[in-house]
DNA sequence: TCAATAATTTAGAATTATTTTAATGAAAAA
DNA sequence: TTTTTCATTAAAATAATTCTAAATTATTGA
């Protein structure tokens, strides 16, 4: 039998987890801080992560999650990714590495390790710096 | 005074140009071909170019646009670049490069020549192979 | 040159992803 | 607790893009 504690067995502190980032840990945050971070690495939109917590029994609106995963974006929690226009992926693997986008299935995944290496870059124009770069591997069916 | 004919002074035949690539040359694909491909390296979205067109005089609607441009993907004439997601940018320069995005301004500047090299690419996932490469190096204003 | 055919354009409706609004509910501070 | 602040939500609003079906225009072949 189950215990009466909301006790879901989570193997992470996503109460703690929020509260160092200054979010305060309400229920949706926590399923949402969970449902992302628990496994390893993954990449998903808002429509789908919402899918997700509604199928794993949490009520949240759709706005929250999009409120939420950008909370987490700013917070570092997370990454945003821009492949195909129309979409946002978010990434749970904030540190830094580049992807592959199947363009056939909308698939992205990680490039494993340091297998791309940008070597020299310009320098920004003007008063600019540059934030972040970004290696998109765009990858179908083979035609053979 | 004019002469009667339609005779704008173009530089180059987008007559030739859109039959070459088994295009029709309709009044407004001429028109977005000239707005496009007669200065030198652009990029735009379709909104922008919908607007251009009206102001210079060529009744187009914003559906023939979106239209146009994805028939000139197609056919070579243009790249379609996404960096922030919403909205797609099109580039008239066709050739291997990349870009910076300024990330305050939403500005996209190509970056000259091989300013930016790619060393050892993974190789792609099972029966898929790398249709193109994108860099994107985001920049932003100064902090300091 | 001209009708017949096929391709193109268009206004407007529809779609998709996302954001905003304004009201209600929950967490933190007092 | 009570108050204050922050979060959530349903629903409406917005933005970019695509679709639809009708009207127009380009090409082809007599």
């Amino acid at each position: 039998m189950k215990s009466a504690h909301q006790d879901v067995g989570n193997q992470f502190d996503s109460t703690a987890l929020l509260r160092s980032v200054n979010l305060r840990p309400t229920r949706q945050r926590k399923a949402l801080a969970e449902l992302l971070l628990r496994h390893g690495d993954r990449h998903i939109t808002a429509e789908l992560l919402h899918e997700e917590a509604l199928r794993a029994g949490v009520k949240i609106s759709l706005a929250t999650v999009y409120n939420t995963l950008h909370q987490f974006v700013d917070a570092g929690l997370l990454r945003e990714l821009v492949v195909d226009s129309g979409r946002a992926y978010f990434d749970t693997n904030t540190s830094h590495h580049h992807h592959f986008f199947d363009e056939d299935t909308g698939a992205l995944m990680d490039i494993p390790g340091d297998a791309v290496a940008v070597g020299s870059l310009p320098h920004a124009p003007n008063g600019r710096q540059i934030s972040r770069v970004d290696v998109i591997v765009r990858v179908r069916k083979d035609d053979a």
